[in-house]
DNA sequence: CGCCAGGGCCTCA
DNA sequence: TGAGGCCATGGC
């Protein structure tokens, strides 16, 4: 038992499954009556939202960022074509609430092109590398909208590093201040068992203590 | 009122 | 490659 898994064991035993990544009720209503949380049984539709969330989410609160996937969903907007056809301004003024909504509204544009190429029924069948690659190449994500990609809706295993983690492992002594994205994922990752769930509920236990 | 959120890009050494 | 500026809203 190494103490990334004593520090899991902790923080499950302290906040319980958190049942990552948070989807929107509205965005059950097309593929699936039943709200999904979790890994598993999610629709196109959903991953498409989780996609956009993660972009959304950049340096902002999530709960700027629910107002605005809240807003997609009302003017049916969890949808590639759609999202592309909008004009900037419009899509925009959907998302205004969740911040830097002139970049955001690009990014949302970019990640769409790439899925028409690339469609998420497809990626899921690649190489997590590759597709990690692929993702970085896109302008607006960095490694951590990738790596939330690639585990929240793409169920690849991989780590998500952001703030709360270097936060909390800064304060554990286990990284120092100048340590790259990089090297804090390769901690958890050669620690832990590839295992998307267990990455998963990582994570979001890590954000749960963090606002605690 | 000021601070800062589940970042990333660009610029300039 | 690394530090600093920039993007922007809403909660507290």
């Amino acid at each position: 038992m190494n103490k990334f898994q004593n520090l899991f064991d902790d923080l499950f035993a302290k906040h319980g499954s958190q049942g990552w990544w948070p989807v929107t009720p509205q965005s059950c209503h097309n593929d699936d009556p039943k709200p999904i949380y979790g890994l598993l049984g999610k629709s196109e539709k959903q991953k498409l939202e989780i996609i956009f969330g993660a972009i959304l989410t950049q340096n902002t609160s999530w709960k700027n960022v629910e107002k605005a996937i809240i807003e997609l969903n009302k003017r049916d907007l969890i949808d590639i074509e759609k999202i592309l056809k909008l004009r900037m301004d419009e899509l925009g003024a959907v998302i205004r609430s969740s911040g830097y909504y002139n970049q955001k509204a690009k990014k949302l544009k970019e990640i769409c092109t790439f899925l028409k190429k690339y469609p998420i029924a497809k990626l899921e069948k690649m190489d997590l590398l590759e597709v990690r690659k692929l993702l970085l190449a896109i302008s607006g994500i960095g490694p951590e909208t990738a790596d939330s990609i690639l585990l929240y809706a793409l169920e690849k295993p991989v780590f998500v590093v952001d703030t709360y983690t270097r936060r909390l492992l800064l304060k554990e002594g286990w990284i120092d201040e100048k340590d790259s994205y990089d090297e804090i994922q390769k901690l958890f990752m050669d620690a832990l068992p590839d295992d998307p769930q267990l990455f998963n509920e990582f994570h979001a236990l890590i954000v749960s203590e963090n606002k605690h």
